[in-house]
Parts: structure tokens; sequence; C-alpha cells
RNA sequence: CGCGGGGUGGAGCAGCCUGGUAGCUCGUUGGGCUCAUAACCCAAAGGUCAGAGGUUCAAAUCCUCUCCCCGCAA
């Protein structure tokens, strides 16, 4: 079970390994995008491609999907990104369980944004962890984890991508070695367990009053999603990329207070930032450097929270 | 039929409302200045104004249609 792109390797070292895929639950194609399409998540596209059976219930507790998957008499069910909190019913349907593959270094950073959370804080390190579910949001006992080292650079994007991919291997790892009966489940130690929520569009607005540092984070733990936006005057601007000057000011917050050849110069609660590269509305990501050559700003002018009317 | 913005030299944009010689910032190329430079100065190259049709003496500009791109919302 999986829907987005975190999902894909686990899904591909599936097929690879030695254990047969009986099937594959996704979310329901959802209208997206500009005009009304609908979209295929990435997991049923390659569900497509092999020709699996595939499920895509809206309802966990829709009895016909539960008749279905019960027929396909699952082993043990992985589950990575799916998106639904599941049933008692399922979570018991599999003999050797429902395995998790999570993105983050339980029991820290429980919940659906493990990987944008860790951003945000400004961790350096964080990881996978394969555990058996229960009912619990990210409670269960965990069987293998790996960490990863993160970069100054990373971001919600490339981060993800490379914990997905060691999240394949992990979960075909803890099959095998679970199969093999040389694994034992650890519980978590739930005293030191924290809480990544699901974030929300509007986490994504940029409070300048904020230390540079702590905004540089946020902008490379929302980045590509739900991206970190400010606003110039009614413009809307998503900022892609921005890095932490290490210089005192005293302006207000958000006020642009230099212009660099490639960067536009931001006062901040506490330091300066940088913004590198940004997407205005209605238009495409682009250098700060494109941007200043096509919208001549000028030094003074005031980032906003909220669009000024 | 969800709402909206856009397609103008290589990049980002202005010009369109109020038709009349194609403009700005940057890049590129050449030259100059300088101990030196990604800095500065001078010069040059580079555009069937997305495409088709229409109106007009005249269309980037007004009208109609087509194609493509993007933001929001979901």
């Amino acid at each position: 079970m999986g829907t987005p792109e975190f999902a894909v390797p686990s899904l591909e070292a599936l097929l690879k390994s030695d254990d047969q895929v009986v099937g594959i639950v996704t979310q329901p194609d959802r209208p997206k995008g500009r005009g009304q399409q609908l979209s295929l998540s990435p997991v049923k596209v390659i569900a497509q491609r092999e020709g699996l059976p595939l499920l895509q219930p809206t309802k966990m507790k829709d009895p016909g999907f539960m008749a279905e998957l019960s027929e396909w008499k699952p082993d043990v069910i992985a589950v990575a990104a799916f998106g639904r909190i599941l049933p008692p019913a399922i979570l018991s349907l599999p003999p050797r369980g429902c395995i998790n593959v999570h993105g983050s270094l339980l029991p820290k950073y429980r919940g659906a944004g493990p990987i944008q959370w860790a951003l945000i804080n400004g961790e350096t390190e964080t990881g996978i962890t394969t555990m058996l579910m229960d009912e619990g949001m990210d409670t269960g006992a965990m069987l293998l984890q790996a960490s990863m080292a993160i970069s100054p650079d990373d971001t919600a994007g490339s981060l993800s991508a490379r914990l997905a991919e060691i999240g394949g291997r992990l979960l075909v790892d803890t099959l095998a070695r679970l199969k093999a009966g040389t694994l034992t489940p650890r519980p978590q130690d739930h005293s030191q367990a924290t809480l990544a929520p699901l974030l929300k569009k509007e986490d994504g607005a940029i409070n300048w009053a904020m230390p540079a540092l702590s905004i540089a984070n946020r902008i490379r733990g929302l980045t590509p999603w739900p991206g970190a936006f400010t606003f110039l005057n009614t413009d809307r601007w998503t900022i892609c990329r921005a890095a932490v000057i290490s210089e005192a000011t005293a302006l207000p917050p958000g006020q642009i207070m230099a212009l660099r050849k490639d960067a536009i110069h931001v006062a901040t609660g506490q330091g300066v930032l940088a913004i590198h590269e940004l997407q205005p509305a209605n238009s495409r990501r682009m250098p700060a450097a494109q941007y200043l050559a096509g919208h001549p700003l000028q030094v003074g002018m005031q980032l906003d929270q909220a669009a000024a009317l």
C-alpha cells in the first residue's frame, strides 16, 4: 500500500525481491491540475505497468474492499506513505502483520511529515525506520533502522528521494529477516516521541520576524511542497532557495535591504536572508538574477506574510 | 465547462487600453580602462512580436479561432 513518489522505490524493490507482490492498494484517482483532469498516483502507474491487481478504496472500511483484500491472502502488507489510517481489521489481516516504511528515526517525528519537520527543525541526521504497525500513529514496534546525514542544501524533495531509496532496500531487508526469524521487534521509547503532523498550505507563510536560520530551514523543509511563500504587495512569491548571511541588521523584518547580482537580501528578526531562487505568481521558478532583470526592485521594499491590498 | 496570468532577440520583462520605424535590464561577441576583476566605459550581433484568419491605408497593439506554458484552487 502506498501512494506518492516516496512509495515508488519501496514498491520497485519489492518487485525485484524474492517475495511475490499479490496486489497493490493506492488512493483513488483525484481530479488534479488546472482543468479537471484525473491524476493517477505514482504507485498506480507502476501497478498498471506491471499488470498487478489494484484496489483504490475510497473508505478503508468499505466491505467490498475488505473482501477483495482478504481474497489476496497476503502474508504481509507493506505500507509506504499510503496516506490513510488502517483499521484494526486490516492490521490483523496478514499473518505476518503490516510493515510500515517511515521516513524518520522513530520514535522521533511520528506522523505524516517526518522529512519536512526534520528539515524545519534543522536536524543534521534523519533516517528510515521499518516497523510493525499498530493502531497508533507510527507507534508500532521497530524492526530496522537506517540513518542518513542531512546536507545543508537538502530540501524536502531531495531528502525524500534519497530516503525513499533507502526505504526500499530496508523494506526488502526487513521482510527477508522477518521470514528468516532473525529479527526481533523492538518497542519504541514513547517518552522520546515527537510529532510531525502533515503540513498545510498556511504553514508555508514566512514569518520574517524569525531568525534567518529558522526561515532558511523552513524553506528547505517546505520545498517543493507546500512551498514557503511571502508577499511583495499583492504579488506572491514562493521562495525556493535561500541562504543565511551572518550580518546583523536593525531594519524591520521583511525589508529588502540590498540587491545583489544574484540575490535579494532581506532583513529578518535575526540576521539576513539572501533569496537566491524564487517563483513569482503566474511565473515559473527562476534565479533571483533573472527576476531582477525584469523586475526592478528597490531597497526598502517590504515583504510580508499576507498580501497587501 | 473550477478561478486567473502569460507566450515580444539567448534569459527576465515593458510596449497593447488610446493601431503608425521594436524598447529595458541581463547575457553573448568585439574593443577600451585597470595591478586586476565576476567591476566600469564604448560598440556590435541577435526578434516571421506563439500560429491562422479577419478589420484597416497601416496590427505586437483591435476582433475570431487554434496550439503551448504557468499561478491559484482541489
